[in-house]
DNA sequence: CCGCCATTTGAATAAAAACTCAATTGAACA
DNA sequence: TGTTCAATTGAGTTTTTATTCAAATGGCGG
């Protein structure tokens, strides 16, 4: 039986279940992310700024992040530089993201 | 340190994280339930045609939603009635619910 | 090339959550 | 009261997830 981040992992584009997507907005570090990234991109350092946690740990739960496809991530010199998922954006109005197979919207 | 269920148990009325309610929300069953009450309330041999998961363990799962002021219960005869949390459904406009720090919709 | 900075990785551990099983509660009704 | 059905509880175990630490990577400027 696979864990809901183990079938993130390995998930299509259009396979997904709610409830694993879920999960991984679940935790207080990735939706500080996730609601940071609402405002527009920024580098690692910068969200960091913002939700200081230990630079490794946020690393891992920006790969979490990644693996969901919930963010992607691009180059900047030596920066590495995290934006929302342009699936998310691309159907996103005001502070809210539509993940598929349900919309939340942040106050 | 606090786990987010703990948390959950211990807040009031308008104490509590926006992640440690998503967790509870982050599994396939607790899900299956909220989506199943948003057509209205039922008992647990109802939810549980649906669902079809060992009933010991539907019951833990309604525990936490219900520690999680997600949805409340009745007794009906023998039965027990689950429905939405009076909170929750008062805003509820279609197949959606707001927790406050943010609001979902269902497909 | 070297050293530095930003970030990532991997392994090891700790903590939390999910699940199972045996036993219990509460209500109905013979 | 005793039995049955519906649901719940609690303890114990397994599985997942979070966190920490040491070490590595990739890019840039000197």
């Amino acid at each position: 039986m696979k864990s809901p981040f183990q079938v993130l992992r390995e998930r299509g584009e259009d396979d997904f279940s709610c409830a694993s997507v879920l999960k991984v907005l679940a935790d207080d570090t990735r939706l500080g992310v996730v609601e940071r990234l609402l405002d527009g991109p920024s580098t690692v350092t910068e969200i960091n700024e913002t939700l200081g946690v230990e630079s490794t740990l946020l690393s891992h739960h920006l790969k979490a992040l990644r693996e969901a496809k919930l963010v992607t991530r691009t180059r900047q010199g030596r920066y590495a530089v995290y934006a929302l998922a342009p699936e998310l954006l691309a159907r996103r109005k005001g502070r809210s993201v539509d993940l598929g197979c349900c919309k939340i919207s942040f106050s």
